[in-house]
DNA sequence: CAAATTTGTTAGAATGATCTAACTTGTTAC
DNA sequence: GTAACAAGTTAGATCATTCTAACAAATTTG
């Protein structure tokens, strides 16, 4: 079984994985905030637990096995992060840090009883796929607001950012997973975004939120 | 900040204390399943962190942070275990071992949440008080069901072991915290006692399971 | 009370996760 | 295409937590 670095340390790989599932060991050792020899030496370690294949000097890849215990944690992750909010009462803000340490816990039972009063939700608060018990992630594509054509009806759906300050703008300007948006125009200056949606008839979104802010076109 | 180690010393240290709120050696050993000179170690480093006295050959003995420490770890384990069983729908056979996870997790919001919406709960699943925020105990003191007399009208208010064998032993025989029982006589060969109640009219409870029984006397 | 037993201590080693310093390999930019 | 820079590796150390073996102190028991 995987110590709760191990775990994070896969978590991280899957989280940075490119399309190829590829990760760079300096990529890794900053998102972890260790240093490079660190990195270098778990990572070997993981390899003899076969869920990372390892060459020197080469790109990290997770295994199979990697890749459906890095989704299950994740998934623990995204079970925690709804059953807060929608269970609890916290706000989509709040929810990350205490995530990331329930994620760890070792007691099948009790996601699988957070999964049953939810009823089988297959997104997190932040729009991101739960991933299923076999470890299985449904790959949506969404697009970004920022490559949306004015006139446009569209529903915010996703995030690719899910960072406190970000949800606590979101939240300043009522935007919340649902909102249905109409793009009225795009400055072609500064790239910015010009939407309306309930209670915000001209409201201006900046190329960075734009850009972060994942929808599904309504018309 | 305590690791999860240090925190599992200190919970057993403050369970195993006695009436001095003295410790030996052996006992916090064997009670965390670790060679004696790892305890040992380990008590001259919570030493240093301030939170146990202690001389060689002598008695442990928490200090007062020492115990304001573990009680509030041991508050979050019982606020877990309830908030598992009340809101959750747990058994309170199933809720240890999940609570003796969550109990190291660092997110008071997290925990003020659970009370709050139990309604500040102040004994656990098992009758055992919850500790307040400031680690303070409400101490209570109960009778074993071994040592009523027959003819006595008792109620079940919590138990001394709260082991899963014993949980399901009391499950089996339908007796829950708030079981009225009427105390019919008592064997003076094996010291077992014969009780009636709802549902069961003449139920004979071994001395070990009566010993383990807190009553409080209604009659 | 001395022998036997239990309890506690010290020394020394192992493992997991981390670091810094020094070095090597790979990549990029004139 | 080499010089500079970035990325990756190795060596060696530290800290926390654990162990076994050997020994010492305290307690119990005949």
């Amino acid at each position: 079984m995987a110590s709760t670095t191990e775990e994070n340390y896969l978590k991280a790989l899957f989280n940075l994985s490119n399309s190829q599932g590829e990760v760079n060991l300096s990529e890794l050792a900053h998102s972890l905030q260790v240093s490079l020899p660190t990195a270098n030496s778990m990572v070997k370690s993981l390899q003899k637990s076969g869920w990372v294949n390892y060459e020197k000097y080469k790109p990290l890849l997770l295994t199979p096995a990697g890749q459906k215990e890095a989704a299950l944690i994740i998934r623990k992750h995204r079970l925690t992060e709804m059953f807060l909010v929608k269970k609890m009462g916290f706000g989509w803000e709040e929810v990350h840090e205490i995530a990331e340490q329930v994620e760890h816990i070792h007691a099948p039972k009790f996601f699988q009883r957070m999964d049953e009063m939810m009823g089988f939700p297959t997104i997190d608060p932040h729009g991101s796929p739960i991933p299923d018990k076999l470890g299985r992630i449904q790959e949506i594509h969404y697009t970004p607001l920022s490559s949306c054509k004015p006139g446009q009806l569209v529903q915010l759906t996703a995030l690719t950012n899910s960072s406190t300050e970000f949800l606590e703008f979101l939240n300043s300007r009522k935007l919340a997973l649902g909102t249905e948006l109409r793009i009225l125009s795009r400055e072609a200056y500064d790239s910015s975004v010009v939407v309306s949606y309930e209670g915000h008839m001209n409201e201006t979104l900046s190329e960075k939120v734009s850009e972060r802010l994942l929808v599904r076109a309504l018309e």
